[in-house]
DNA sequence: ACCATCACG
DNA sequence: ACGTACGTGATGGTG
């Protein structure tokens, strides 16, 4: 049999420090029990354990504390947001019938200690679930531990079982108590030897084994003399230290592993608990239900009418011309509609309706802005498919939950009405009863502009876009899909010949033991499931073996035949075209997202993938449009930062990444040569994104203290944009949020967060995300206005593909000027700026041809 | 379902 | 000392 035994205030605070804040519907914080949570469910899971059970802190002093003063003196208290979430986490392990150990005067490592004695006697396995270290010492051959880390906000468990231990560190479980006692722990303000460091002491434990040993025969320790006088000095506090570090294994706890066994013993209460929490994830995963049917308030429902039967279509259409709004839910396509007007629910259906019913949707759509609906876009292409008119919207639930949070994870209207109203809701009713507080929420937060003239409008030029689609040529695409088939026969054929035997090259489990345990070569980075074999490994490997290039090479055709070739063959509809799907909601800056293809994404960088692009053709008669923003996210950053220096740069008119060298690098501009230019690319986008000299180093291949050097340099030069950096950080922590020049926002709690790697994530974005979202602001507007000339202007042309900040417009032969010179203007004039936006047009019959 | 990888801006 | 660039989506391998 086997018991897991988590230590729950460890746990509990890997979890609190490595998850995004989170909170319940009513505000409360829930991260920490979140992580807690999803870190109990992937062990129980992976380990199918018998019997579980949780050990806690109580806040009283132990008798490590009573016995020395200076015992965790320095401990700071628990956050208060912490705090606040444990009761709640106990509260939910009881609901899960999980037993739970705490006991006054002793710490959870105690128990711990001494469960894992017990199970010894009864011949039970013990497995120990915790972050820190101290546990180790428990190990044996009936207990071992699992050790959790966070890592950037993930969550990495390693199994320490004797012999992984002893791996790791050389010598048996015990000598933890020994390597702690000469280190000390200084965030439990344990002394140890002064000045005996991690590296010392690890050489000396693998050598003597023991405290007892190293000091039995000081004199003859084979060390340096300054060691051996730190060690002499620091004899006493070692031994104390080795005494409160030492785990106790008999403290008075009442336990047997019986009482802890568990099989999915949910209790009733715990889906109303986890619904007040709104952890709707392991309310699926534990496929939790309401024990009672909700009661319902009936005064809190509108009535709902049937139609025809208890209104007729026509009384009901004669309402439609009033000033009214109206919010609509569809279902099964059109063939059944929910109408409602803030008094009553409609129940329109078209197998009750009859030959009506088409009349009634007409009429309903021809309405003006007065439709409150969810995912108007999708709507849209309903009404397109039907032929019906699409400015009948004047609001978006989804659109508007999106603007107001856009790191959500969905906008479903059980999350909004969750969220904005405290329960669960749906259909045209639930829609109608977001629309008010959604409304009113985003004008108090100043994005109603940014919603009324950017996103709702842009919810009819997406969905237009999407029905127009991208003509491909299937049968050239198809070609190019073959011609690789030989090359990648070849090169697999190549590679195996070289490992010496057959494996599969995709696999990079297979590959990392080819690589650098086979053929030996020096390996690199790791991931958390073994060595790094990504194509940035992968070069700094180039010239080693030629097997290298060739395996870089397999992936790249291996990438264009499933992705792209086999991929978008798949996904070509009945008229030739490729219709993709633009979402709305996805990103946390503002850009849109491309799906079911991602049409964002088609190779351009390598001379092979690019010719994918000669594939997306105009239709026979027609001339691809295609205009992109030069660099307009660095002229973001001049104008956001009000760096004259970079502002003075873009309104020269020179080459940008060369004007950057030679200030960088102190060149005249005319001998910047292509390496310093590239270099000082490499700095304006790292800037961008937040970058450190480090990474900056690894990018350009030089080494971190001369990438230090071109940032500080480059910081100097343009000092604006030192100062914006540091300006938009502090403000951001202040206000818990950062926001584009047209007030989209996102929140940022990772700034509060007190973990290093999750504070320093919120900085990169506070700077990233004004800039990369104000550049979906400008182009969302941009697509509106080109929509609104071609439009007016009479033209055939039609969008048919944005990629960030690029836009491809498909139309005929004859407009090609005309509509070069639409999108130039409405591009280049979308908005002012302190420096100028340029719009480079190129046109063609092909992708490739126009960019 | 999750990970690593790689395609794009 | 930490661990090391922002934002996406699709794919094949793995357990």
């Amino acid at each position: 049999m086997k018991l897991m035994i988590l230590d729950g205030n460890s746990i509990v605070n890997r979890a609190f420090f490595g998850v995004r804040m989170l909170n319940a519907p009513d505000g409360t914080p829930t991260n920490a029990v979140y992580g807690f949570l999803a870190i109990l469910q992937r062990l129980l899971e992976d380990q199918k354990p018998d019997a579980v059970c949780v050990s806690f802190d109580l806040k009283a002093p132990t008798f490590r504390h009573k016995a020395y003063d200076g015992y965790k003196a320095q401990r700071k208290g628990m956050p208060e947001e912490l705090a606040v979430q444990m009761p709640i986490l106990k509260q939910v392990l009881d609901a899960m019938g999980i037993r739970r150990y705490e006991l006054e005067g002793y710490e959870a490592d105690d128990i711990l200690g001494t469960v894992a004695a017990v199970c010894e006697k009864n011949n039970w396995e013990c497995r120990i679930v915790t972050g820190d270290k101290d546990s180790l010492q428990l190990i044996s051959d009936t207990t071992s531990v699992v050790h959790v880390k966070s890592r950037m906000g993930q969550t990495e468990t390693i199994l320490y079982t004797p012999e992984v231990f002893r791996e790791e560190y050389g010598f048996p479980p015990r000598g933890i108590v020994d390597l702690k006692a000469l280190m000390g722990d200084s965030s439990d303000n344990i002394p140890g030897v002064p000045g005996v460091g991690e590296k010392t002491a690890m050489d000396l434990m693998r050598r003597y084994g023991s405290l007892e040993a190293i000091y039995r025969d000081l004199d003859g320790l084979e060390v340096k003399e300054g060691v051996r006088k730190k060690l002499r000095e620091g004899e006493e506090s070692a031994k104390l230290s080795y005494w409160l570090a030492t785990i106790l294994r008999d403290v008075p706890l009442e336990f047997r592993p019986e009482d802890a066994l568990w099989d999915h013993n949910y209790q009733p209460e715990l889906f109303e608990l986890m619904k007040r929490l709104g952890f709707h994830k392991f309310i699926e995963k534990w496929g939790l239900q309401e024990t009672i049917p909700l009661v319902q308030n009936p005064g809190d429902r509108m009535p709902r009418v049937s139609v025809p039967a208890e209104c007729s279509l026509e009384a009901l259409a004669d309402r439609l011309d009033g000033d009214s709004r109206f919010s609509v839910y569809p279902a099964e396509g059109l063939d059944h509609i929910e109408l409602c007007d803030g008094q009553t629910v409609y129940d329109i259906q078209w197998n009750e309706c009859g030959d009506d019913y088409r009349g009634f949707l007409r009429k309903l759509f021809s309405v003006k802005e007065k439709l409150i609906a969810h995912d108007v876009k999708d709507l849209m292409l309903l009404l397109l498919k039907d032929g019906l008119p699409l400015d009948a919207f004047c609001f978006d639930t989804a659109l508007a939950g999106y603007l107001l949070d856009a790191t959500a994870s969905d906008y479903s209207l059980a999350r909004l009405t969750m969220g904005y109203l405290g329960s669960e809701r749906n259909g045209a009713e639930a829609i109608w009863k977001l629309y008010e507080p959604l409304c009113v929420k985003l004008r108090t937060l100043g994005m109603e502009e940014l919603y009324q003239k950017a996103e709702m409008p842009l919810c009819r030029v997406l969905a237009e876009m999407e029905d127009a689609g991208f003509l491909v040529d299937r049968k050239a695409l198809y070609e190019f899909g073959e011609s690789l088939n030989a090359g990648i026969a070849q090169l697999q054929e190549s590679i195996w010949r070289q490992a010496g035997h057959n494996f599969n090259i995709l696999s990079t489990k297979q590959l990392g033991t080819v690589l650098f345990e086979e053929l030996m070569l020096p390996s690199g980075k790791k991931t958390k499931t073994g060595w790094s074999t990504s194509a940035d490994v992968l070069d700094k490997l180039k010239g080693k073996h030629p097997i290298v290039d060739e395996i870089l090479e397999y992936r790249m055709l291996t990438k264009l035949k499933s992705t792209y070739a086999d991929g978008l063959l798949k996904v070509i509809s009945a008229d030739g075209r490729i219709h993709t799907s633009f979402q709305m909601t996805v990103t946390d800056t503002g850009r849109l997202s491309s799906r079911e293809p991602n049409l964002q994404s088609i190779p351009i960088r390598k001379q092979l993938g690019a010719q994918i692009r000669k594939m997306f053709v105009a239709a026979p008669g027609m001339c691809l449009v295609d205009a992109d923003y030069s660099q307009i996210e660095l002229r973001l950053l001049a104008h956001i930062s009000d760096d004259k220096n970079m502002q003075e740069a873009f309104l020269s008119g020179e080459d940008f990444h060369a004007v950057t060298a030679s200030k960088v690098f102190n060149v005249p501009l005319q001998d910047v040569n292509s390496v310093l230019r590239s270099r000082a690319k490499a700095v304006n986008f790292g800037i961008v994104y937040g970058i450190s000299a480090f990474s900056l180093a690894q990018d350009i291949g030089v080494y971190p203290n001369e990438a230090k050097a071109f940032m500080e340099t480059y910081l100097e030069k343009y000092h604006g944009v030192r100062d914006y950096m540091k300006a938009v950080v502090d403000k951001a922590k202040e206000d818990g949020y950062v926001s584009t020049i047209f007030g989209r926002r996102r929140a940022l709690p990772e700034l509060k967060n007190s973990n290093f790697n999750v504070r320093s994530f919120g900085e990169r974005v506070a700077l990233n995300m004004p800039i990369q979202g104000t550049a979906a602001d400008i182009i969302k507007i941009a697509m509106v206005r080109v929509h609104r000339r071609l439009h007016d202007d009479g033209l055939r042309g039609r969008l048919i593909l944005q990629v960030h900040d690029e836009l491809i417009v498909e139309c005929p032969e004859e407009e090609r000027e005309q509509v070069s010179a639409i999108l130039k203007d409405e591009m280049e004039n979308a908005v002012k700026l302190n420096v100028p936006l340029t719009v480079e047009v190129k046109s063609g019959h092909s992708w490739a041809e126009a960019h």
